[in-house]
Formats: structure tokens, sequence, C-alpha cells
DNA sequence: CATAAAACTTGTCCTATGGCAAGAAAACCT
DNA sequence: AGGTTTTCTTGCCATAGGACAAGTTTTATG
């Protein structure tokens, strides 16, 4: 089995043949995080993104009242990236920081533009990557309208219950667009049922 | 003055050349529509995207309640997509709608990917477009979390003022994730100030 | 271990927004 | 133009979730 390499799990060979993997795999690196390191900080451009390995991660913004909102949260297999700042080579609001000890795969913005461009494979399946991302953002944006916070946590809990177990109450709240007080009462609900 | 083609204004001379130009224009499709068409129903895949030259869009959801919650709204300039179902080849969630009568310029997929393939420019404008799209959702969307619904309003008749101009009450409100009695409720209240 | 710091729960009261219904105004036929 | 439909406004009351504050439990750290 050469299904030794971590990268493995994100390139597979049904998609991309030897040659490409031996293009690919070399230019990613990697890196680990310490629990509350930051991988991207507000103000700056992100020059790289990861995949995690290991470990758990979060963005959020700091909104204009100085609330601490979560936008989202990563674990094994995920990428890591701010797209607007990563592709707009724009200074980011958002932060991105460790929840936990990581180990991540790093690649940077140069060397992603030279796989993209040459490797027809890297930039379909670069460009199925932001379009799954763009389907969470849209579901979970019509779901803060359509749904109550109530389902919005069950769904949460269905679809991914690592992040119920490994989150603080607080994170998930304001990632559900709530306060932790209400979302501690919407568990006991939840719980009493 | 060769800038009588409407999508000159679209793919920019600064990002193109002239072969470029010659190769991407033939491919689009002048199309039009008249008030209350479907670009896009639910439960369809999209095959074809447009630039829309003239008139107004609107994309929807019907939630599990059955109400109708406006997602987006186009008008002259605006990439009118569904990105997950034209990129995933998926049937789609969302309807588009024409809102007035509407002239646009059609491309359809495989037409696209060889584009995409082929000129660089063009990839690089399509991600661009994509990430900037992803970037006003990610905006809405922390913003229904952060802002009062008002502030989403006024926010809203600043940056797309022709929107408050031309939209309905109800379709703007769902946009604004209120229902329309509270909208006109808050139009009084900031008429008032 | 001990003790400080987070994280979580619970109580009381408050506010933004919703639900429903009835008018008023505007837009759309034919 | 006259009537019909849609859009918008307004009133009254209901409710999901927020604000603040005080406990309690868990976790982190010297």
């Amino acid at each position: 089995m050469k299904d030794q390499h971590f990268l493995n799990n994100i390139f597979r060979a049904q998609d991309f043949s030897a040659e490409e993997i031996d293009l690919i795999f070399p230019e990613f690196k990697q890196v680990s995080f310490t629990k509350s390191d930051f991988l991207l900080q507000e103000g700056t451009t992100e020059n790289q993104y990861w995949f995690v390995e290991s470990g758990f991660v979060r963005s959020f913004v700091i909104d204009t009242e100085g609330n601490d909102i979560s936008t989202n949260f990563y674990s094994t297999g995920d990428i890591v990236i701010d797209w607007t700042s990563f592709f707009l080579r724009n200074p980011t609001r958002e932060n991105i920081q460790a929840l936990t000890d990581c180990i991540c795969w790093q690649l940077d913005f140069d060397t992603f533009q030279t796989l993209f461009h040459n490797i027809r494979s890297f930039r379909e399946q670069g460009r199925t990557t932001l379009v799954s991302s763009y389907f969470s953002l849209k579901q979970q944006s019509v779901s803060m309208i359509a749904d109550q916070a109530k389902d919005r946590y069950l769904r949460l809990m269905k679809e991914k219950p690592h992040v119920i177990q490994n989150v603080s109450l607080k994170h998930i709240a304001s990632f559900l667009g709530i306060t932790d007080t209400s979302l501690s009462r919407l568990r006991k609900e939840i719980s009493e049922e």
C-alpha cells in the first residue's frame, strides 16, 4: 500500500496520475501549530492554505461591536483557506486559529498558481473545492433566514458531530447566530425531549 | 470606438488580448427573457450562465415551509449563475427568474470548459468572479449574525440603490431575512429620522 | 494539589421581529 | 376608465432570542 502519505486522501488516485502526484506532493510542506496559534490574522493577506491532517481549527471575524463570530470549523481532511484573501490578494477581515495542536499540509500561493495553470486535474479539483465551500456557505446562509436556531443546532449535530463534541459552546453559538446563553437553553430543551 | 459590444464591459482590453477576445465573444449568444421567465428552475441542472446587459433578475429558494426566500438580485453587468449547479453538475434547489424583460449574454458549460482550460486569463477572471461572489455571500452571512435588520437595509440601500428602487418590498425583505411587514416598519422609522 | 480562569447553566426581565388581519395605494389588465 | 390583483402600511398581540448577572462545573496552570 502506498497510502501512507496523508495527501493521498486529498488527491485521489482516481483523479490524478502518478506523474501528477509526483509534481504535487513535494510542493506541500508539513507544518504544526500549537493550540491558540494563529494561521491567519485580520489585516494580513493569506499567502498559503492548508489541509488539516489532525487537530481542530476555527475561523472567526470580530464585528463592529467587538463580538467574536465564528465563521467555520475545520478538522481532518478539511481545507483551511480564506478564499477571498488568498485569491484576491487582499488583507483579510478574518482570523484563523488552532483550537488544538494541529498537523497541517501547507501550500503557498505561487506554487498553487503554477500547479493550477499547469495541471488540468488540479484546477478542476481546486474549482470543485471552492464551489463546495460556496455551497456550504449558501446553505448556512439560507438556514439563518429559514430555520429556527434549534433546527440549525440539530442540523450541525447531525452533520458535524465532531464539532459539537470538540468546540466550546460559545464558539458554536456564534456560528449559529445566537448567544451562548440561548444555546445552553436550547441544549437543555433538546435533552428534555 | 470599438466598445459597442456589450461584452467589452465584461472582458476588458487590459486583461484580454485581441486574439482572446476573438475566441471568447463568438461563443456567447444573446438571449432575451420576458418578465417572469425562469432562467433556471429548482430540480434542473444549470447548463449555462449569463451576463445581464439590461433588466433585473432574482434568484430564490423555497424553504421547507414553502416560504420564498430571495437569495440575490442581478442587473446590468452582473453574472447570473448558480455556481454549485453549474460546476458540480447537480440539480439545483434554486430558482432564477426575470423580474423585468431582460437581454442577456449566454455561455454554455461545454464552451465554458474549453475556454477555461485553454485561456489563462479567462480562467483567472472566472476564478476571480467566483471568489468575489463568495465574498459577497460571506459578508451577507456575517451581517445576518452581527447586524440588526435595519443596518442590513441601510447597507443595501447604500450599496445597491437600484435594487431598492426596482425590486418589490417583499423580495427585499426575504433577502434581508425579515418579513415584508417588518421592512415596511423599518422604512417608516428611517424616513422619520 | 490548589486556585485561578474558562465554560456552562439558570433566573429575571427586555426587545426585535413575527403572525395575522384589515385598510390604503399602486399596478395591471382588457 | 373600471375593476381586479398585487403591493404596501398599520394595529394589536405573541414569541424567539438577547442582556445582564449570579451561580456551578470543568479545565488549565503554577
